[in-house]
DNA sequence: CAAATTCCTGTTATAAGATAACATTGCACC
DNA sequence: GGTGCAATGTTATCTTATAACAGGAATTTG
């Protein structure tokens, strides 16, 4: 269970050791869901391990035609209900801008506040901890998507 | 053309004159498309105005409907190109979490970084300067969504 | 001014994303 | 072993968005 540094690039833009991002993942999956006493069951693990082939947004319709082809339901409301059974969780986020869904990369069951860096050269995305920009008084903010897109230290040295 | 306090209520979310929203916002517009050497066509203007009648997001298809009314084109790339053109020359903007268009509440032709304070209990969106938190090194963001879902104020006493 | 070019508007058709409503199965608990 | 709820699956439909092409208006150019 690596902590990011917040001040370094993510790893998930570097080459890394990703079989310990799923193992990792999922073990804190587990054990997550048995502390919020939900079930994870086989579509939904399956679902999460999809996810976490890569630090590649996917979308709902992708995650379908894999659980499909494996012999879960084809039909959208199967990788819909799989999704957001994650989502609600925070074993998964949602990313607007994309219509399309990541494995969260720190779940520890805490709430947490994540923002995404997008990058459109290789279209891999870092979840990192931000908190929110400040904002006017007064306001009370429930949830909040902090979404950023451009290019990652790699993609940069790719352009140049 | 006031400019928002950034520590107080957005005025959004207060009863204000609105008719100052809407013709600073067109006059606005009228400037930008100039200096930019844009063409603020008739379809183009009556959708920014359709946007300025509240500061609630519209989806494509009810800007379409409203168009499509009014002797415009009523098919969706009529609504969805006048749109892009507002988005594109910073006079509205698209909130991601809702798939939906707001005129800009603070056009001056510069380039801002928005953030979008959204109630789900009116479904008033303000329009706030608010930088981006504070990110990693080594990203180059190009363009950022900052959206914040929540109570504003009047709504919150409604709620209590 | 007329031709050439570009930009704008409009259409048809289709793609992509998401949910409502209902039937069936599996599990949990008594 | 029956009752109740959660989860899975289906059909059907809805919403959001874009591709591809045709005609028209504005702008540029000779
Ligand atoms: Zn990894
Ligand atoms: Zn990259
Ligand atoms: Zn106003
Ligand atoms: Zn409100």
């Amino acid at each position: 269970m690596s902590i990011p540094d917040p001040s370094g690039t993510p790893r998930e833009f570097e080459p890394h050791d990703h079989a310990h991002c799923v193992s990792d993942a999922m073990a804190s999956a587990e054990r997550i869901c048995a502390e919020l006493g939900v079930r994870l069951t086989p579509v939904r693990r399956r679902t999460l391990e999809i996810l976490l082939e890569g630090h590649r947004p996917m979308g709902a319709y992708d995650v379908l035609e894999r659980l499909g082809e494996e012999g879960y339901g084809s039909k959208p409301p199967v990788a819909y209900r799989a999704l957001g059974f994650l989502v609600e969780n925070g074993l998964a986020h949602r990313i607007e801008r994309l219509n399309a869904f990541v494995a969260c990369s720190r779940a520890r069951g805490q709430s947490h506040a994540p923002a995404f860096l997008i990058c459109r050269g290789c279209g891999m995305v870092a979840e990192i901890a931000a908190g929110l920009p400040e904002l006017p008084e007064g306001f009370r903010v429930e949830k909040a998507t902090v979404e950023a897109e451009g290019l990652c230290v790699s993609c940069q040295g790719a352009a140049a």
